[in-house]
DNA sequence: TTGTATGCGTTATCAG
DNA sequence: CTGATAACGCATACAA
């Protein structure tokens, strides 16, 4: 195991001094003579050279390096944001550190000490937790902040979000539409912004048609998994099934958890969109492959990574950082997992 | 902005030198008094402080920190790794950089530089570059690495893989004890070693019980998204019912081309199980999500993540290195899209 | 138990 | 154009 080289090394065998190695290895456009530009160049590369960073990212007290944390990559909605985020930083030269915060607020926290104490200065966040006086004092020290999906409240934070009071809105307005007018709603636990204003979203396009709203609601904190999710859409379907007045179409809160719908609804021999219509949300691309096609509300993600690490940037090069927030426009992607009913007339 | 705090500041606030704060700060152990002890720790509480690991991993030369370089956290199979590798890295106080190649050599490459760089010690990866000269260098420099999924040829590389012929094998057998004689093989570019194993189960199995292959390959190098693989999985399919002789049952080299098979097939009005089987591989989530549920060889891929990770963690602390593999088995994962067809005497 | 001094690998300042 | 030297924040050998 032999030491790693350094710029002293590369000096002494280039019979220069290690600064003239660092201004032409470092690419600081420094003016040096070609002659020894090339022979430095060349020896470093004869010797398989590699810059510790550590060293330089002290000196410069700069890392090129931006922090992600996010509940769970398992999420494709999540992997899908962050492969937005690794697009633009990779045409940037920044590398992205992610963390998973996997619903736990003390693991969220940890993370965001550790991004710090590694001289991190740029965070994209999508957070769990209700306690922001770290993130404040972080921000404070000058670390540059944006957070996706889930609001923040703090000052000085841009944000860049859905707008899922208005996706709520559509599933159930498209619903309607369809002739539908006993929309059930099952949601995860509405312990979030997001959560709660996509049924918010729903709520009002039902009140505003002179409908009364029949939500089922999970008790259960969740410990997100897919399988969890799935799961959860299936007993909340039972649970909906046993009103006086079943509806005839159930909006999910998350594609995941309409196909636990729509499993538990096939289970009971009750065919989609025949005999229910169901609606999604979120638009991943596994809603295409189950039977039949899942209707949904899409939420452009891979987008909202690449703008949140492109206003990151803006910040972190910046001078003047103005703070804004960017609402992000839900589309309807219309598939085959609802059914006209009653008479059109 | 003001400059963020270090022990030198803290000692002066504290009256004692800078060594004494290190030695509190850094949980040292080193012996130091009750009272300045606690003195130092409220202060540092008081003043925010936060540590610069920069520092202390220049000097120390250890990062605590490790690698991982897979094609795409977007493949829930990998993610699921991943989260098997972070959750052993975790309990060690091991941090993880997770780096996606997104099937592009040059680009894996350029992570690796990237990781050297940044003083890691150990790397976990899932390699889709052929050449391993730069991994190699990297390792004559004190480089851990473990190989996982792919296999990759280099001395001192301790590998975690699937047993993908075996998982091919059983595949094939499962299909063959339901009275398939006819079985259909879908799978993408035979250009990576794992892919070439399961072929060759599969092939294997057949052969063994004298029956013919009958196989087809995609022929588009692939630019990995799961709605990619979904949707060779039809294409390949439509092929594979080109034949004379179709097959009764079609086993798919990955979860996600099986649902395209599903999708292909019902949409010619072939149902699952009665008319076609279909075996998947992997073991995904969604795959017990769609209807029928598929079933499949499942891989033991979080298993994989956490074992991968103990391997590394054991080669970065121990004084010695054994090298060895470790083949984890395949499992059967019966679900309901494979039917028992002929008469069962 | 504490302090002094040095160095990790790099860049920045200043002088030549 | 080049070199000597200091500094980044921290840990540690050595001295006291």
């Amino acid at each position: 195991m032999k030491k790693p080289i350094t710029i002293h090394d590369i000096a002494k065998l280039a019979e220069v001094s290690s600064a003239t190695v660092s201004r032409v290895l470092s690419g600081s456009g420094y003016p040096v003579s070609a002659a020894t530009r090339e022979k430095i160049q060349r020896i470093a590369k004869e010797s398989n050279y590699i810059p510790n960073m550590l060293g330089k990212q002290l000196k410069t007290n700069s890392s090129m390096t931006i922090g992600v944390i996010i509940p769970s990559i398992s999420n494709p909605f999540y992997s899908s944001v962050l492969l937005g985020i690794e697009g633009i930083a990779r045409q940037n030269r920044f590398h992205v550190i992610v963390c998973n915060s996997l619903h736990d607020a003390a693991l969220e926290e940890e993370y965001l000490k550790t991004i710090a104490e590694k001289q991190v200065k740029g965070l994209i966040i999508s957070s769990i937790g209700s306690d922001q006086e770290l993130l404040q004092k972080l921000m404070d020290t000058g670390m540059k902040v944006i957070a996706i999906d889930q609001k923040v409240e703090g000052e000085g934070i841009s944000q860049v979000e859905f707008d899922y009071r208005k996706g709520g809105y559509m599933a159930a307005k498209h619903l309607q539409l369809k002739g539908h007018r006993r929309i059930g709603y099952v949601t995860s636990l509405l312990d979030r912004p997001s959560r709660r204003s996509i049924y918010q979203g729903y709520e009002e396009a039902m009140r505003e048609s002179g409908l009364e709203p029949l939500a089922v609601e999970s008790t259960e904190d969740d410990v997100y998994s897919s399988l969890n999710e799935f799961n959860m859409g299936k007993k909340l379907t039972a649970r909906l099934l046993e009103a006086e007045q079943p509806p005839t179409a159930i909006f999910a809160c998350n594609d995941v958890m309409a196909f636990g719908v729509m499993h538990e609804l096939s289970r009971r021999g009750i065919q989609v969109p025949q005999d229910m219509s169901v609606i999604g949300f979120d638009g991943i691309d596994y809603g295409q492959m189950i039977h039949p096609p899942l209707t949904t509300i899409q939420q452009p993600d891979y987008e909202m990574g690449s703008i949140a690490c492109k206003m990151l940037l803006d910040q972190l090069n910046g001078e003047t950082n103005p703070v804004y927030d960017v609402l992000l426009e839900p589309q309807l992607l219309e598939r085959s997992s609802v059914a006209q009913v009653g008479s059109v007339e």
